[in-house]
DNA sequence: CGGTCCGTGTGACGCCCCTCACTGACACTC
DNA sequence: GAGTGTCAGTGAGGGGCGTCACACGGACCG
């Protein structure tokens, strides 16, 4: 297993509003598991309904076509959580999870998780918080697709990178530097438009490559193009 | 206001599980009010955050792209809902809703919604139930539209339309005969498109025109198509 | 029955961007 | 320093499909 006091939901950020003691419930039901950089967490085919808590690491939510290639639905911090459609609806996975970074994941039997969301209606709550705001990000990705063009994509998701990685009020530093397959898989593209797109940006003063950071020095700059785009 | 009897939230899916009493003092809490066919119910710019009882008729989740592109997101049955995610979130509209038909619809504040979510775990499950199955159906909507192509999308969309009008095992009638504008909207594409996909279609006997419905003699033929696709 | 919608059918044009193919830089390992 | 892996940059080619334009038919209505 692990040493002691590992095996521990402390950190978990819908799990909050639980006791100590109901915590200690739910972390006796999990299986736990270390997963390492770029090792499959969850096969979209997999039979499996548990909730899983991402107690350490970073994860990647992605599907893939038949024809093999990789569409990034979401990436999952520590201290959150993934695996709750199954659990809720009983259907098969959406999608699979793979680690970014080593990981120690917890995985809750989809009984406890619901029997959980029945006795506390907070914690009910921020699964419904976390799925409506699911659903925003998807809606907005929905609309992306449908109306603008391969390269404005790419603008706009360096414009929500931009966003959070402020260093003040108009200069972004996003680190570390993102690699154009990650950005195109982002926005369904490919790496090679995501190249030409930043070349021409670097061109036109609107991004800059440094040593270990990409800096957008005017982010509204970049958020009138969009925008612009986006209008016609 | 209306005929007495009419105030009724008895056809509503989620509130199912409601005492009488309890589904009485939500009707009060009600405004209700009726809305011609194509008439706006919500502008998503606007700053309710009330939740929407579709009590009679069939409205219609849409989006527009500032070049007033229209993007149907979802259609909404008599005795679903809509308007959920603000009413859960605080933020502010993420689409507008317009009613397909004649509707009547019961809108709730938010306190309210969240008190009642609160108080009955069953129907607070049957929102996450419902949320869940919105997500699912955006995810796939995104991996269409990033992988397969505008006449592909169209074959798929003609798939999911044909299914759930099946005849018997293998043949469907799709009634009444869908716009191809709809159609469109549905996919991302343009009318045209979905007309010279559909004459293709029709050309390989894949799909019949007749008066008041659109047939699909063979379902899992279609089925074959679209798969096929999905691999490439 | 001429007018006006509304939905459909179809051709021509042209551009976006995906695909393929290659080159180059940098980091690590043996 | 040669060998290998990952990532970035760039050009050429070409097809998909969005856009524009226009013709057609059916429904409704004065």
């Amino acid at each position: 297993m692990s040493e002691a006091g590992v095996n521990s939901l402390t950190g978990i950020d819908i799990l909050d509003e639980l006791s100590e003691d109901e915590r200690r419930v739910l972390e006796q039901s999990c299986r736990w598991k270390r997963y390492a950089a770029q090792e499959q967490i969850l096969d979209r085919s997999s039979e499996s309904q548990d909730v899983c808590f991402v107690v350490r690491g970073r994860v990647r939510v992605v599907n893939y076509s038949l024809s093999g290639r990789e569409i990034t639905l979401d990436d999952i911090e520590e201290g959150s959580y993934f695996g709750e459609l199954a659990a809720i609806d009983g259907q098969p996975r959406s999608a699979s999870v793979m680690a970014l970074t080593e990981s120690y994941i917890a995985s809750l039997p989809p009984e406890q998780f619901l029997a959980a969301l029945e006795r506390h209606p907070p914690m009910a709550y921020r699964v419904m918080k976390r799925l409506a705001d699911i659903v925003r990000i998807s809606t907005d990705r929905i609309m992306d697709l449908s109306t603008l063009g391969a390269n404005n994509r790419v603008h706009a998701e360096l414009l929500r990178q931009a966003r959070s990685h402020m260093v003040d009020d108009v200069r972004a530093e996003i680190r570390p530097i993102p690699v154009h397959g990650d950005i195109a898989s982002r926005v369904s593209t490919t790496r090679e438009t995501v190249a030409r797109v930043l070349n021409d940006l670097a061109r036109k003063k609107m991004v800059e490559r440094q040593k270990d950071c990409l800096v957008v020095p005017d982010v509204d700059r970049l958020e009138e193009m969009v925008e612009e785009v986006r209008g016609e």
